[in-house]
DNA sequence: AAATGATTCATACGTTCGTTTGAATCATAG
DNA sequence: CTATGATTCAAACGAACGTATGAATCATTT
């Protein structure tokens, strides 16, 4: 078996997909781009991968498989070295979204390229995807919203969800916009330079989850509690 | 001038396009898809918007225009009635993003159509897109920073701007996954149907904005301060 | 009623899309 | 060296894309 040229050919393919999705979208991205892109023949990748969409769910599959072993493993440490005592939030927070946000520094798990993917599709139209994504979640979701369940008794458990969502709207926003962002807001902070600025985009991002989780809870304008 | 058949034919495809733009995205909306939908021949939108890009930003505008200039009003309003005083952070908080929310139950400006396709778009790729959203933007965005730093004095303006990032990107993905992360997270809050979740959304939010907004200020790992 | 300008219509243009095909080329095994 | 299976290649497929065209139809004015 000569396995040597096909595993380049489909790591250059998944390189490039993953940078042109990023930039452009699924359906803003053509095969003729990615192959070009990737140097290899148009053809490759309906050899290697069947199809576009298979294409883009081995992009994600490539790298959320570790970043959900490893959101698993930190949970299990944390929880282990717990003992019987509660979690605490803010370390329930940080291993989910914190090990997300490291990968920003690691290259070879896909980097700031992947993170903004990432990011974006959250928010993606395409129905394949998001039953894609749903799918490779539904397991490191679960954990994480029992672990937060038992961390806040106090909380309502749908309140909690609701958070939940919330910190993942904040942190898939802004990792997708960190350079986006910029035109909308058009904001200038003179003071910091870009690698300062994702030194410094994980404490505040956390800063502003961990108060968005413990924020006192909402009052509705009808009788009814929340759970 | 006989304009009652293309006022009629220039929204039918507004309305058609809001839909499916928000539902499969800018790249995955065809003009056949719109017209059809609208029921009105293919070359119309042409007709009436020059090009698919043109149709994009007139459905945009059509609702930014109103509620850009509403939160102008009821900034204006705010500090107006505070005199001298610094306008509340959650009352600026409460003028930008529940004026927007508000809007999901207004049908005539759009409803929860146009939120979730502000929602999604907000992360969308297409480059035109971004920098029409920019310059719409501006101008808002600008003064809502200004009120925020006045009633913010003791924290950062660079907390401050990152902060209201967060919060946009945690309300548009509230927004734009109202349904879709469902499928994600697969969470079923079992003792609220759907026109009570869509009521309790905002003051949730709000509680978790503010929460954000008004956190511990971050501590970075190097030594020099934030701004 | 005739004329005019706005709008709608069917149809076509050239391009690009994702995918397929079959031959050519490669690396390895017998 | 030859056979074999894996991979690459150029080329083409039909379908769908955004846009343009010119004739037909409509509402309005003279």
């Amino acid at each position: 078996m000569a396995e040597v040229r096909s595993v380049d050919t489909r790591e250059r393919i998944l390189d490039a997909a993953e940078r042109l999705f990023m930039a452009h979208g699924y359906d803003g991205t053509s095969m003729r781009h990615i192959t070009g892109e990737a140097g290899v023949n148009l053809a490759a990748v309906n050899y290697h991968f069947g199809s576009k969409e298979s294409l883009m769910q081995e992009v994600f599959r490539r790298r959320l498989d570790w970043l959900n072993d490893e959101r698993m493993r930190v949970l299990d440490a944390l929880e282990a070295e717990a003992g019987d005592q509660a979690v605490k939030p803010s370390a329930i927070v940080d291993a989910f979204f914190g090990t997300l946000l490291r990968m920003a520094d690691d290259e070879t798990r896909g980097g700031m390229t992947f993170l903004r993917l990432l990011g974006r599709t959250l928010t993606e139209p395409s129905e394949f995807i998001r039953a894609f994504l749903a799918h490779e979640y539904k397991a490191v979701m679960d954990r994480y919203k029992e672990a937060l369940f038992r961390a806040l008794p106090e909380v309502p458990k749908a309140e909690i969800v609701w958070r939940f969502h919330f910190m993942l709207g904040a942190t898939s926003y802004a990792i997708a916009g960190t350079d986006a962002l910029r035109l909308v807001t058009d904001w200038q902070i003179e003071d910091e330079d870009s690698t300062d600025r994702l030194d410094r985009l994980v404490p505040r991002l956390m800063s502003f989850l961990l108060g968005g989780l413990r924020a006192p809870l909402p009052q509705f304008a009808d009788a009814a509690g929340a759970g």
